[in-house]
Formats: structure tokens, sequence, C-alpha cells
DNA sequence: CGCATACGCGCC
DNA sequence: AAACGGCGCGTTTGCG
């Protein structure tokens, strides 16, 4: 067996010059993210001060120490399955996806970063002459004392930064938009200066030779179970969105979306395809199983919408009754519950009064009582244990959950109510995951199908145009059966020859 | 000068 | 003030 830290590096570098690997690995950091997923980094040096309270001397002996007490601990925590047959195996298929890295059209992003750039300083120069003074825009600082000293708007109701500042974010500037017109620019150019500095001008500088980005997929990078991507960070590329189901194309022209412009610059091989591959409602269906609540199960086997069934419930209609601003409300509420929110975030979020969002916050949780129950079991077993668990064993310390400080307690109590939500679906893509690259493997299709992104509930596959269909079905079948919910599992498929460009299909 | 922090914002 | 879970990263600012 292979035993080490960072074995994702060494596999990788074994691929690279055609050397095999054996097949029984044990990273020691991932064993040790498993028995506590919160701490700041998994280096020998911080493992063995605190698991061990010695220092790390480098010796082989130090080594073993580790690895024992980790091998002991996996055992005590009931973690081996998710260890030996989830993050081990998964590790291979993220250093494939590393590898293989993702096509960019540079010519593309030149392009949209000619356009951005233009945009941004004719913004600029409106927003000097607008505000009277040159000033750095991009510093919340300088823009508040601009928008509310030098040109006196009107901040009342608007909310205060903890430095004492007023702030200026979107909900602030949206909230002022009408006294000064200086305010719709500022929006713009925040929106062209993020598009810019954070995605296009960085992403152009990590193409590599091949002419692909490789982002590098942090397997201890988060609390719940998900994993993180980073440099650069291909799970928060801007999305459009796109016209609700059904309805007539409201969205604005799809050639000015800049989002769209960006995905459309992440291409396909010639002779590929992409095809994505997102889990409908993961999370709310891992939460309908968990809870075991009648009525959620009920609306996912029967495949209804369930945003808009909760609407009938809550708002007490019939399914044909339900609006499009109901069905915002209980989209909402759904996504809260998931959460752990409030009847002042509910608010907030939906422009409710406080006392309707509590109304509505009630109402739901008498239609869904099995949700609430569930997550007061829950919350109780935060406080009790000092700890939460997903239902595959996956572990999250919460010893925040008994703080005397109210303001801690709730927000454990909040993560706690999100981690066996969030954790399991985390595991049921990885499982997937690595189901997919086992049958890959056995059907010799390596060059075929390449895995290549995943985005929590999604996966993005790099896929031969002949064969397609077998290939999407095969990788459709295995995301909806590798794990068995007391509800449905479903699986929307795209493909198109860039990720801006997809269409769904019907396999 | 490098570094940590605040603020803001992109995604699921 | 903050107020819904999980992330990574850009720029600014203040500090040593």
């Amino acid at each position: 067996m292979l035993i080490g830290f960072d074995l994702k590096e060494l596999i990788k570098k074994a691929e690279k010059e055609g050397k095999k690997v054996p097949r029984e690995i044990f990273d020691v950091g991932i064993a040790y993210w498993l028995l506590n997923p919160a701490e700041e980094e998994y280096t020998p040096e911080n493992l063995t001060r605190k698991y061990l309270g010695k220092e790390f001397d480098g010796s082989n002996t130090a080594f073993d120490d580790l690895y024992n007490f980790a091998v002991k601990k996996l055992g005590e925590y009931k973690l081996e399955k998710l260890f030996y047959e989830v993050e081990m195996p998964l590790l291979g298929v993220l250093a494939d996806m590393e590898l293989a890295g993702i096509k960019v059209d540079a010519k593309l992003l030149k392009a949209l970063d000619k356009d951005l750039e233009k945009n941004i300083s004719d913004l600029v120069k409106i927003i000097y002459q607008e505000s009277g003074e040159t000033f750095n825009i991009n510093s919340p600082k300088q823009l508040s004392h601009v928008l509310f000293e030098k040109l006196k708007i009107d901040s009342s109701g608007i909310r205060k930064t903890k430095s004492g500042s007023i702030s200026t974010d979107v909900e602030t500037l949206l909230d002022i938009k009408d006294r000064h017109p200086v305010v719709q620019y500022i929006l713009n150019y925040r929106e062209f200066f993020k598009l810019h500095s954070t995605y296009v001008l960085p992403i152009q500088e990590l193409i590599g030779k091949d002419g692909r980005v490789h982002t590098t997929y942090i397997q201890t990078g988060t609390a719940t179970g998900r994993l993180s991507s980073q440099n650069p960070n291909l799970q928060n590329i801007p999305a459009f969105t796109e016209s609700p189901a059904g309805k007539p194309e409201i969205s604005k022209p799809i050639g000015e979306d800049w989002a769209f412009r960006l995905r459309k610059a992440f291409v396909a091989e010639p002779g590929y395809k992409l095809a994505a591959f997102d889990y409908s409602q993961i999370e709310l269906r891992v939460l309908a199983s968990l809870s075991g609540d009648p009525k959620m199960m009920e609306a996912f086997n029967n495949n209804l919408d369930i945003h808009k069934m909760t609407a009938a419930n809550v708002f007490n209609v019939p399914l044909e009754k339900v609006t499009p601003e109901m069905r915002k409300i209980a989209k909402t509420l759904n996504f809260g519950v998931i959460y752990g929110m409030g009847a002042l975030a509910f608010a907030e979020t939906s422009g409710l009064s406080v006392e309707q969002a509590k109304k509505f916050i009630e109402e739901y949780f008498s239609d869904f009582k099995n949700i609430k129950e569930w997550q007061e079991e829950i919350k109780a077993q935060a406080r009790d244990l000092g700890y939460v668990s997903n239902i595959n064993g996956r572990r999250r310390w919460m010893p925040a959950a008994v703080s005397t400080s109210r303001q801690e307690a709730a927000g454990s109590e909040r993560a706690a109510i999100n981690m066996p939500v969030q954790g399991l679906a985390a595991d049921i893509i990885k499982m997937a995951m690595v189901k997919i690259a086992e049958e890959i493997d056995k059907k010799n299709l390596t060059d075929k199908i390449r895995p290549i992104l995943t985005i929590h509930d999604e996966l993005l596959f790099e896929i031969k145009g002949d064969i397609m269909k077998e290939a999407t079905q095969l990788i459709s079948g295995i995301m909806e059966g590798v794990y068995e919910l007391e509800v449905p599992i479903k699986v929307n498929v795209k493909t198109g020859k860039n990720w801006g460009e997809m269409t769904t299909i019907v396999n």
C-alpha cells in the first residue's frame, strides 16, 4: 500500500512519467480531514502537534505514528468505507481530471477582454464626471464617501459595514439606484470589472502550453465533504440564466450576455463535445429522504415541480393556482430551509415583511412536519455529541453548538442543519465519479470519455462525438443509480461544442 | 515591503 | 450590526 501525503501530486507525476501507482493507497492528510474536516492545514507538522502532542521530526517513525493513529480513529468513527471506497479511489479520478484540464479558446477570451476593458474605461470616465472627482471606484471606502458625503445621496435605511462606513454592496446600490444617475454606472462598472479581474484576465494567464486550464481540486477544502477548486476556481465561473421553462424568451439578447461569452470560451477538443450532467434538486431530494417527509417524498416520487408543490402547500391553493410569484417565494423557502434561514433573512431576500416571513415559515413547517422534526434531532445531536454526521458517517465537529454566545450557537445550528444534507449530496456525486471512472476504464473508453470538471452537483465531460449517446446514457445511469435514496435521483444532461451553447438532450 | 483583514461577489 | 449553508479570489487598507 502506498501511504503518504499529497498522493494526488504523486499520482499525477507518476502518470506523466507513464509509471503505475499501486491500487491500494492511503493519503494521511485526507484521513485526518475525515476525522476533522475543519483543520487549517493537513500537514504532518500540524497534525502531529495536534493529534499526537509532539513535534514532527520527519522520521519514518513520525510518519508511522500519524498513520497508525489515523487508522485507529477511522475505525473508531466508522469512516473506513468512506475513506477506502470513496475518498481514496476519488484521488486518482481527481488527478486525471486535473491533468486533462479544459480547453480554452484564447482568442475568444482576448476579444471578450478587449470589450470589457473598453466598457470599463468608458464607465470610469462617466462615473468621474457624474461624481465630480476622480477616485478609486474599487475602494468601498472611497466610493461610500463619494456617494453619501460628496453627492449626499440619501442613505436612510441603508445598512453599515462592521467598520462603520455605509455599505456599497449590490443590494445597497440597487436600493439607491433611483436617487442618483451615477449608481447604475457603478453597478455596470462592478459587473465588468469583476468579470475582467476575476475571470477573463487570470484564466488567460493560466492557459497551459496544451491550450487548456488545469484547476486544482482540494479534497480537504470544505467542512461538509464537498470539493473545492482553485487556481483557477472553475466552480464559480459566471453562469448565464436561461429563461424559465415553458416561458417565451424574456431574457436579454443572448449575444450581450457576458457570462455567456465567457462560458463559450471553454470548448471541447475537435472531434469531441462537452457534456454536462447535473443532479436535479439533489439537496432537496436528500432532505426529503433523510427527513422522510411524506409530502416532499410524494412530490419527488411523482416527479412534480418541487417549488410549485411547496407553493401550493404554503399558500393553500391547488397546484394549478400557483403563480410565478408564489413559486418564487416557495423556492426561497425551500433553499432557506436547507440553510437554516430565519425570518429576518427570509424577509430580506423575499421582500416580504418580517411578519409575513414568520407566517410563511410557520406554515412551511406545519406542512412539512418531518423536516422540522429532523432538524431538531440534528440540532440536539450537535449539542449532545459535539458533532453532526451524515448518513455515511461523515463528521463535522460542532463545539460552538453549546456556546454561551447566542449568535455563535445559532450559527452553529445552521451549519449543523446543513451539513448532513450538503454532505450526503457530496458523497453521492463522489461515488458517481469513482464508478464512472471505473466503467470508463473497464470499457477502454479513456480516450473517448474524459471527466474534466466537477461543480458540486454537476459533472462536465469531454466526449468523442461518435459515442455520445452511449456515453451520456452510461454516465447518467451511473449518477442516478449509484446511491439509493427514498426518492428517485434525477440527472439532467446537456451537450454542446462549448460550455456556453449547450442543449438539453433526452436519453 | 509583505501580510492580514475588510469588503465585495462569482458559483452550487 | 447581522440577518441563510458551503467555497475561492479580487482589490484596498492598515499594520508591523
